[in-house]
RNA sequence: GCGCUGGUGCUGGAAUUGGCAGACAGGCAUGGUUGAGGGCCAUGUGCCGCAAGGCGUGAGGGUUCAAGUCCCUCCCAGCGCACCA
């Protein structure tokens, strides 16, 4: 994925916070949290030594009072150590082919699909934040019986690799595959279960040479067209942007910042907006409400009508309106300054002016032609036109508020009724005609202060007087739909819908990118590459500094082909494609990385896809998520995939910020690089406080302190499962399966656990479970991490209080590490594997099964309420009848002295689980 | 302007369908353990109040026995689109 960066201002938290008074907001900023401690220089609180601290956690065990007995004192080499053990078992899981996947007929599939990485170098939070807790889930969905697919590869063509590349002096390629190198060990410290087997990589030729042939597939369809037009144009990165790839009130360079100008050049689209009506059906999409609503406005689909007005020279006029009811109301008309009918309409008398205008619209950027608050501007051309349903005549003025690349670059103008139309009569003194009545007020042009854009009668508008027009555009208003079919009786004019959806420009003028495999000849024109000549590979001898030319037009040979229709010499395309159209299809190569045959193995692809659970971030949600679906859906209708979508549910995470609650990034240095941390903490830490303390969606500011809470919560689930010698012999001697967990180990145990205390045990373990299925099957991960917290809170209690050694203390153990698995694989399978001695490894285990009657309560605590006020609780058998718990509620002392001996007017009992009392 | 999200203690955040607001953490405070520091353990910690008690999920209203949750109006913030006819 082609990385994004924006320079729009970051997201705050907290609004009713930030509007609290200054001095505090103000003080909160500006004085460090921990003033005594020594910050390194990017803000990360420096501890003594970098090496986890000494075998700390072990004495603190041992300080307390049940365990001091225990006589273990030589336990000091036994501390959670996470950086001697996680680098152990991720060799041991590589070696084994761990997490190999492999088609399985008789397992249901899962594919989990995380964003690729774009080869930036390092591995930033960025990449940490989704892939860690996608691991999580992905290791769930395996240990509950799925054949998981969870694969990875590097997005590594593009623009950012060439610019560092061009910074640093090192050919792209170079930069770049040495970036992958670094990135794929970084990935594999976070003791994720990526099939690396699968692993692809964009800019191998074995890779692009079917992205090549997807282009050609396109273009074979009909999908892939050259138009020479105005694109707009990076002048600081030298090369064309897709339309998605501007952003910004001020339109500039997604990547760099710079404002993009326009410039005419012959370049390759994708035939996209073909494609517009299925894009916005979402049906059968599980994905959010805001990647959907984001697509739906980006295609920005207006229904209403095209009309056909006639210049007096008898010239149709074609424009597209949303509101065809006010047609009566249209008092003039206006043409974008390039309007190719403009010549024809002006009058000698006002040439010059309508030149100049058009010279000074030309001149000026987009930027400010398309400023919103800018007063509009506009002259006369001396032309009229006729107004089709009325036969007036009207004037024709240019002016650039109407745009050549919306609708048909003419508007009909209703200044009653639209407020641009109204400025612009005003400025000029041009007739203001009412046609829609607003509920008791009599409209008068002469007189009217702004234009009424709501709802009303229709009036001065011949057979239609009196028709109601709601607020709605397009055919739900009652009115619109009328005279539509009333213009198209007459055939003046049609149902039509408009889009502010671009088709797809593709062609960049850079060094590293997939070569368009094209080929021009004077006689047979442009034509593909042959099949069997695929990949046109990139050259690496190449002077790959962007001069505005294609670099590929600056070597030597490089384009001399032959034209593979009649022979004759021609000429390469020299142009690479977008990156987006590699990563558009990444999760077909991961299916059969190596194949040659096909772009992917036809019966991987029948088993694998489509893709179950994607995740990664929004900022791709009108740019790839918008390319991949039109690329899925062309795929189709080619007959290459099946299914209308490619990714059926899709979730997206949020941003981690710096601690300073910015976007991290070098030049601000708040940036906090992951290594060191899985140097300091681990991965398992790492990864269950990046799951623990967000709301995922949200993401947030990142906090140096707040990591202390779960690696506090490691320690002390390291330190029960290992401090005391007694209970590992007796988990390890119970560890035969059959036992009932009601039935006492019988071992020597010494327990002393009272039956309420095991049962209590078992159901806050169940409890567990349940919630803990739920949170992974909604990706709510931060409650995963607390249920695992409060379980282990009840399991010292239990331990406490005599639970060693039971059938329910082994069951508590194993489901733990079972549970703790997926969100910290590197400790569980230490903890399971060698201090269980339980079989390698716990990864290859099955979920534990719920037990949904012992996570069920037998008494429960009823709260108890006077007039919806909480007054007391009364504690019943989960089994009372509403009666019995109505009769314990009135029975509390507390309750009838707030009754003050009168009768209650009602009682409530709510579903078994709570009581309220109306007096 | 239009659209989508969201607004809960000092902080991050919990709260299945309307049913005990503040789970779990961080931070802070007090005490314990320790040669010291760190670590660990225990207790406390929404706000007001001496207390009884009252108040409390952006503001205001409504529905309901009961509202963080549903409805209406508004405010604020983030993001997206924006002269789109």
């Amino acid at each position: 994925m082609a990385a994004t960066k924006k320079k729009s201002s970051v997201k705050k938290k907290n609004t009713s916070k930030s509007r609290r008074p200054a001095p505090k907001a103000a003080a909160k900023k500006v004085v460090p949290k921990r003033p005594a401690k020594k910050a390194s220089a990017n803000g990360i609180v420096v501890r003594k030594a970098v090496a986890p601290s000494l075998p700390r956690s072990d004495r603190s065990e041992l300080s307390t009072r049940r365990l001091k007995p225990a006589g273990v004192a030589a336990r000091t080499d036994n501390s959670y150590v996470p950086q001697a053990l996680e680098p152990r078992w991720q060799a041991r899981w590589d070696k084994d082919k761990l997490y190999r996947a492999v088609i399985d007929a008789r397992r249901p599939k899962h594919y989990a699909l995380t964003m690729l990485p774009y080869t930036s170098g390092d591995l930033h939070f960025g990449h940490w934040y989704p892939m860690g807790p996608s691991d999580a889930r992905a290791r769930f969905k395996r240990m509950n019986g799925y054949n998981v697919l969870f694969p990875i590869g590097f997005d590594a063509f593009g623009l950012p690799a060439e610019n560092a590349a061009i910074k640093r002096g090192i050919h792209p390629k170079k930069w770049t595959y040495k970036n992958i190198e670094n990135m794929r060990r970084q990935l594999k410290s976070m003791g994720t279960m990526f099939d690396w087997d699968r692993e692809a990589i964009s800019a191998d030729p074995a890779y692009y040479k079917w992205t090549q042939w997807f282009f050609i597939q396109l273009f074979k369809h009909g999908l892939a067209y050259r138009k020479m037009s105005a694109v707009d144009w990076c002048p600081r990165d030298n090369t064309t942007l897709a339309r998605e790839q501007v952003v910004g009130e001020n339109r500039v360079c997604e990547r760099c910042g710079t404002p993009v100008i326009k410039k005419d050049l012959e370049q390759w689209f994708f035939k996209s907006t073909d494609y517009a009506d299925q894009l916005l059906d979402f049906d059968g999409l599980d994905w959010s409400q805001r990647v959907k609503t984001l697509q739906t406005n980006w295609i920005g689909r207006s229904e209403g009508a095209s009309v056909i007005f006639k210049t007096e020279a008898g010239d149709d006029i074609e424009v597209f309106t949303t509101r065809p009811d006010t047609l009566w109301g249209a008092t003039f008309m206006v043409f974008a300054p390039e309007h190719p009918l403009v010549d024809r309409v002006t009058t000698s008398d006002h040439r010059l002016a309508v030149d100049e205008y058009r010279r000074q619209a030309a001149r000026q950027s987009d930027i400010e032609r398309e400023a919103a608050d800018k007063e509009k501007t506009g002259v006369f051309t001396g032309g009229f036109a006729i107004n089709p349903v009325n036969q007036e005549r009207i004037p024709i003025w240019i002016a650039d508020y109407v745009l050549m690349s919306y609708g048909t670059g003419a508007i009909m103008a209703v200044p009653a009724h639209d407020a641009r139309d109204f400025a612009f009569a005003r400025k000029y003194g041009l007739k203001i005609v009412p046609v829609i009545q607003p509920d008791g007020a009599e409209l008068n042009g002469e007189t009217l202060e702004a234009a009424h854009e709501h709802a009303g009668l229709i009036i001065n508008s011949g057979p239609f007087n009196g028709t109601p027009a709601t607020d709605d555009k397009g055919m739900q208003n009652p009115a619109v739909k009328a005279v539509t079919e009333w213009l198209e009786s007459r055939g003046i004019g049609k149902r039509a819908v408009n889009y502010r959806y671009r088709d797809w420009l593709i062609s960049r003028q850079r060094y590293w990118g997939a070569p368009i495999p094209m080929v021009y000849c004077q006689k047979h024109g442009w034509n593909p590459v042959p099949d069997d000549q695929l990949p046109v590979l990139l050259p690496e001898d190449v002077a790959w500094k962007p001069t505005g030319e294609s670099p590929l037009k600056l070597h030597p040979t490089w384009k001399d082909a032959i034209c593979p229709v009649g022979g004759e010499p021609a000429v390469r395309e020299t142009d690479t494609m977008d990156t987006f159209m590699c990563s558009s299809w990444y999760h077909l190569r991961y299916l059969s990385p190596q194949y040659d045959r096909g772009p992917f193995d036809p019966a991987e692809y029948n088993y694998w896809m489509p893709v179950d659970t994607y995740t990664g971030g929004i900022e791709h949600a009108t740019m790839h998520l918008l390319y991949t679906r039109f690329f899925h859906k062309a795929m189709r209708d080619a007959g290459i995939v099946k299914g209308n979508e490619p990714m059926l549910q899709m979730r997206n995470q949020g941003i981690i910020l710096g601690e300073d609650g910015e976007k991290m990034s070098k030049s601000r240095g708040n940036v906090v690089p992951p290594d060191e941390l899985v140097g300091r903490y681990g991965a398992d830490a790492l990864r269950s406080y990046l799951m623990f303390a967000y709301r995922w969606q949200e993401g947030g500011p990142w906090n140096s302190t707040g990591i202390e809470g779960v690696v506090r919560w490691l320690r002390r689930v390291w330190a029960l499962f290992t401090t005391d010698p007694a209970s590992l012999s007796q988990i390890l001697g119970s560890s035969g399966r059959g036992g009932s967990p009601s039935r006492r180990s019988n071992l020597p145990s010494g327990s002393s656990a009272d039956a309420a205390v095991l049962k209590a045990l078992r159901r806050k373990v169940h409890q567990t479970l349940q919630n803990i299925n739920r949170d992974f099957e909604a990706f709510e991960f931060n409650t995963i991490i607390s249920s695992l917290m409060e379980l282990l809170n009840d399991m010292y209690k239990a331990r406490d209080a005599g639970a060693l050694g039971t059938a329910e203390w082994h069951e508590a153990c194993e489901v733990y590490l079972k549970m703790l698995a997926p969100v910290c694989p590197h400790i569980a399978e230490e903890l399971w594997t060698v201090h269980m001695k339980r079989p390698y490894s716990v990864h290859q285990q099955s979920w534990p099964v719920l037990d949904a009657a012992a996570a069920r309560e037998d008494m429960v605590e009823i709260p108890v309420q006077v007039n919806g006020k909480l007054r007391d609780r009364v504690t019943v058998s989960a089994e009372a009848s509403e009666d019995e718990i109505k009769s314990a509620a009135l029975a509390s002392e507390t309750i009838r002295k707030y009754l003050e001996g009168k009768e209650p007017k009602k009682v409530i009992v709510a579903q078994k689980r709570l009581v309220n009392v109306v007096v």
